[in-house]
DNA sequence: AGTAATTAGGATAATAATATCTAAAAAGGG
DNA sequence: CCCTTTTTAGATATTATTATCCTAATTACT
């Protein structure tokens, strides 16, 4: 609904990151426990790196990590650099011609719902996904136990 | 954010449609005064008649038009036979494996913007749109006269 | 130095979304 | 009944997205 796929990739693999923050982790290992296509996976890292969301180190012991602490890195963020972030901004239902003949109908009263996705993105960094991850866990496994 | 170009386009054809339900509209002039793209306008036409949204006619003052009341017609409705609205109804951001070992730790939060969006596309008509239409025009009349 | 491990990047492929073209079918008017 | 108009439907084209493959470059360890 809000991200390509490459976008949720790139979330899900920086989410990763971010609950191994202590070590860097290879492309190979990421794509295998998210369960993504791992060529794929690792040019979306790429570009992550380019714009320093991620720093990377080649050969033994290289890998991927977080550039800056996972608090401070948000789905905003992230969908910036993926997707670009248009769609938050321009005309909110996707009816690309707004002007005097045909303006958007729905512009003024849509508004408000697309501030309040704009400002999830905003504020939901890494670090709250990992802990939301955290909790889930906890408690499935007290459900199942 | 919300809709393909497919159902965008369909929600304005159907608006324009709504706005001239007095008589049959040919797919050329819809794609003309809408400035859409006409032979895809076309097939989109074809598949809304298919899910009875529209009622065609062939032939000289053939044409399209609603097979309903515009206030009956909901975005909704729309984007249902266009799109689908499996997206509005899954995981809300798109994270697709959401399940013990890798669940949504967003669901939850974001589950609340997603009922607004859909409650939005459930209330919003035809017929509402056209209205919202007209007052812009006034609007806009207004302000440059 | 040599080798294995790993990222980087270019080329290619597959699939889905978007768009166009053409021929056939239906309807109305002469 | 024929001609024109218009939808219908199927084939094709284009573009964007998603995905894979291959080679080069870099690094760590021996």
């Amino acid at each position: 609904m809000i991200y390509s796929k490459e976008c949720e990739y790139a979330i899900r693999a920086m989410t990763y990151l971010a609950q191994h923050a202590d070590r860097r982790c290879m492309a190979k290992e990421i794509a295998e426990k998210e369960n993504l296509p791992q060529h794929f996976l690792s040019k979306i890292l790429q570009t992550l790196v380019r714009e320093k969301l991620l720093e990377s180190a080649k050969g033994p012991k290289g890998g991927f990590q977080l550039s800056k602490p996972a608090k401070t890195i948000t789905l905003y963020h992230i969908k910036k650099f993926v997707d670009g972030v248009d769609d938050l901004n321009e005309c909110a239902v996707g009816l690309t011609k707004c002007n005097d003949e045909m303006p958007c109908p729905l512009h003024d009263d849509f508004k408000p719902i697309r501030e309040k996705v704009k400002n999830y993105l905003k504020s939901t960094s890494l670090a709250d996904m990992t802990k939301a991850l955290d909790n889930k866990k906890k408690i499935s496994k007290a459900a199942s136990g």
